[in-house]
Formats: C-alpha cells, sequence, structure tokens
RNA sequence: GGGGAGGUGGCGGAGCGGUCAAUCGCAGCAGGCUGUAAACCUGCCGCCCUUGUGGCUACGGAGGUUCGAACCCUCCCCUCCCCA
C-alpha cells in the first residue's frame, strides 16, 4: 500500500490556518516556507543546514532538471529525492513558471511551450502530458500542472484567454496523471500529488472562473500562480484574499512565488498555506539580509565596523558566529562563505517567521503577531 | 657617464590639436531583486551648486606656438629599463 497525499486542517484564526500534510516522504506544518531549490539544490546550503533551519520541503524545476541532467538519468538513479539526497518532501514547479521568465525564448501554442534552452540552444517542446511524465519521473512528492504564467500588465482578453488555456492543461495533466500507472513512464514516487494552479491575472471575475474549473477537474492542493509578477502588492493581496475564499477548504493552498517576509504574514492572514519564492535565497547571495528589523544591506559602508549579529533575535549560525563586519568583508572579498552564510541566515528567518506564524494561529493570536511584526519589520527603514 | 621608455582622475590604463571633465577595467558609494538563465543587474563616481545643452579647476612643473593644447615646441623636475 503505497502512502499518498493527504491535508488535515487543525484549527482556524480568522482566515488563517494551521495544518499539516502528509507525503511519502514525511509530514510538512502549514502555513509552511518552501525553499527553491531549481537544480536540485537550494543554492549555496547543505541539506544538513537546510533540515537544521527547520526547512520541511523543497521545490525543484521540472523545466531545468529536463535540460540537466535529465529526468530520465535521475529516474536510473531511483528519482529526484534519492539522487539529491533529500529524504523530505519535495514539491515540482512544472515549467509554467519558464514560460514567464524565459519569455524571450519560447512560442506557446494549444499543444504547449516550446522552449529554446538557455544552455546549448537546443529545441524541446513542454506540454501537459510532458510535464507530468517528467515530474513522474523525478518522483517529486507534489506536482504542479504546467500553466501559462502571465506576465503583468496584460489585457483582460489576453489574461481570459490564457487562463483558458490554462484550465484546458490543467485537465490535460490530471488525465495525464491518471493514466501514468501501466503506461511506460518510470514512476519513481507512486504516491506523488498534483496540484492544479488558478490563473486570470488580477481580474477577479477570471480568478472565479479558473478557481471554479480547476475545482472542478479536482487536485489535491490548489496554487494561486500569475502573482507577484509586477503588479501593486495591494492588488495581490486582494486577489489572493478572494482567490483564497473560492478554494476548498479541506485542501492546502499555495501562493506561488511569493514573498517577502510581509508578504507571507498578509497573505496567511488571507488563507494561504504554502508559499515558495526565490527571494531568501537570492537575494542572500546579493547582499540582503532580512531581520526581525528589517531589510539591511550588507554591503552599505555603515556595516564596516559593525561587531553586532546580522539579527541579535536570530538563533541561526550565522548569527550565533559572525559579525555584520565580517560578513560585509566576506561579501565584498567575493568569498563563498558570504552567499553560504548570508543564505543560511534568510531561510533561517522565514522558516522561523513561518514557525511563529504558526504558533501564533494555534495560539489564536494571530492578528496581535501580525501586527507586532509589520510594525518592527518597518523599523530598519524607518531608521534610514 | 651613454642609450632608451615614460609621467593622465584612488589604482591600472586609453586618448596624441577642437565633438575631453577625459573610453575602459578595478576599487569605492548607493539602489534593485517575489513558482531562479541572477555569487546578478542598475545608477553614481574631479570640485561647486539651483544637478544643468550650469560654473570652476584640471592630464608632472614653468614657459611658448595656435582662434583653440592632455595632445605640438623649449627648459626644468621625477620614475623605470639597458649598457658602462
Amino acid at each position: 500500500m503505497v502512502s499518498s497525499f493527504s491535508f488535515d486542517l487543525h484549527g482556524t484564526d480568522g482566515a488563517a490556518r494551521r495544518g499539516e500534510f502528509h507525503t511519502p516522504h514525511g509530514i510538512v506544518q502549514t502555513p509552511a516556507f518552501m525553499p527553491v531549490g531549481t537544480q536540485g539544490t537550494v543554492k549555496a546550503v547543505l541539506h544538513r543546514d537546510l533540515r537544521e533551519a527547520g526547512a520541511e520541503i523543497i521545490l525543484g524545476n521540472t523545466y531545468h532538471l529536463f535540460l540537466r541532467p535529465g529526468d530520465e538519468l535521475i529516474a536510473r538513479r531511483g528519482g529526484l529525492h534519492r539522487f539529491i539526497g533529500w529524504t523530505s518532501p519535495i514539491l515540482t514547479d512544472s515549467g509554467g513558471f519558464q514560460i514567464f521568465s524565459l519569455a524571450q525564448r519560447r512560442v506557446i501554442r494549444e499543444d504547449g511551450a516550446e522552449f529554446q534552452s538557455h544552455l546549448d540552444g537546443s529545441r524541446h517542446m513542454l506540454t501537459p502530458e510532458r510535464a507530468v511524465d517528467i515530474q513522474a519521473r523525478l518522483g517529486s512528492d507534489i506536482a504542479m500542472v504546467l500553466d501559462e504564467c502571465l506576465s503583468y500588465p496584460a489585457s483582460r482578453d489576453d489574461a481570459a484567454s490564457s487562463m483558458q488555456r490554462s484550465v484546458r492543461w490543467a485537465r490535460r495533466c490530471r488525465e495525464r496523471f491518471a493514466v501514468l500507472d501501466g503506461s511506460d513512464v518510470q514512476v519513481s514516487n507512486p504516491g506523488q500529488a498534483l496540484f492544479g494552479i488558478v490563473q486570470g491575472g488580477v481580474f477577479q471575475d477570471l480568478r472565479d472562473e479558473s478557481a471554479a474549473a480547476t475545482v472542478q477537474i479536482g487536485f489535491e492542493g490548489y496554487a494561486i500562480g500569475g502573482l507577484s509578477v509586477g503588479e501593486p502588492v495591494e492588488v495581490m493581496y486582494s486577489v489572493t484574499e478572494q482567490t483564497a475564499k473560492t478554494l476548498p477548504v479541506d485542501r492546502p493552498r499555495y501562493l506561488m512565488g511569493a514573498g517577502t517576509p510581509e508578504d507571507l504574514v498578509e497573505c496567511v492572514a488571507r488563507g494561504i498555506d504554502m508559499f515558495d519564492c526565490v527571494m531568501p535565497t537570492r537575494n542572500a547571495r546579493n547582499g540582503q539580509l532580512f531581520t526581525s528589523e528589517g531589510k539591511i544591506n550588507i554591503k552599505n559602508a555603515r556595516y564596516a565596523e559593525d561587531d553586532r549579529p546580522l539579527d541579535p533575535a536570530c538563533g541561526c549560525y550565522t548569527c550565533r558566529h559572525h559579525s555584520r563586519a565580517y560578513l560585509r568583508h566576506l561579501y565584498l572579498a567575493g568569498e563563498m562563505t558570504a552567499g553560504a552564510l548570508n543564505t543560511l541566515h534568510n531561510l533561517s528567518f522565514y522558516l522561523d517567521t513561518m514557525r511563529r506564524i504558526r504558533d501564533a494561529i494555534a495560539f489564536r493570536t494571530f492578528d496581535t503577531f501580525r501586527q507586532g511584526f509589520l510594525r518592527s519589520a518597518s523599523r530598519l527603514s524607518l531608521d534610514s
């Protein structure tokens, strides 16, 4: 008997939800933040340190792993978990985001998206069926349907037709997913779940239509995609809030690609259970650190002789052992350890924030927590 | 002592009569980054101000030629290399 996906909602505090989901590789407490590990690694961190920082699930990427090293090679290694040595849950994104981020290198057709590889220029067709097959070979615990992440701004007509195509693609993904067993695809994780993705740009009626159609198809969880792509943050909050209300209470809700620390708190408040974002990792490598008192740009001259840790309230390895002055030196000297130490801190901050969010919901003090968090997060920016 | 090369903005190094406050790299200063083509990208970087088709001072020093000189000439100062 294969263990499969399930979600338990433990309780709520306003629209905020406290729960956990079960996967073949373990349990994840929600609301959860999932560090992004596009190419089979969360850049600049060891799995050991990731786990210690509290990561219960990480992302991988269909498009990138398909191009290199190849999903069949990974299947032959026993699947993505065994290949990369991460024994906890993994969620794979479908390549839908690359339709957005690599827009210059692809053409969208009804059948799917044709990409020209950023590695060697070769052409590859990513169809909904293929995205499902690749993710089956990777053996992630949660696979995502292939969607089109629409860019912003977009006209209502473009948003509508893009959304409708994403729905058709979602249906094809679900159908393909259903017949994997018995196909010639080497399935690395029989307990894999499939999530649908709601699109529709910033048009709430399109979002509602997308949500209804996606729920009708039926998935283990539902994502809200196509946000945090340049729209005003209030619009993102509003679309998130309204769309979350239209999704089933008993399934996890995943806001794709968000966000800043404030976004996490604000969107949990609007009913979101799962987040992923490159911000803590990428910004760490670029010298921007998140702390309980706001953002620090470690490149700034004001930290040259600052002996304090990044965040006195943080218990991560970086904060326990190193000063801002040292981290600034490492960054400016171009040392790899700068990226490693900074990434560890930012992820620790994000994951610790999620822990505090979960506790606050459990104690039904989430709103108080939220007010305090937003107030202290702006402290440093007010200083400067 | 003889021969040769050269002195340009914090550093390296272009420019060799006007379009030069001076290409470019580094360093420096600041900003950005939201399902990762990102250890990346952008802006500023002589001084002053009302930041502009603005003012001032500038390419070792002093003179000179010229309508005009970082660029040509003279002298001086200083570096480096080779030979004695």
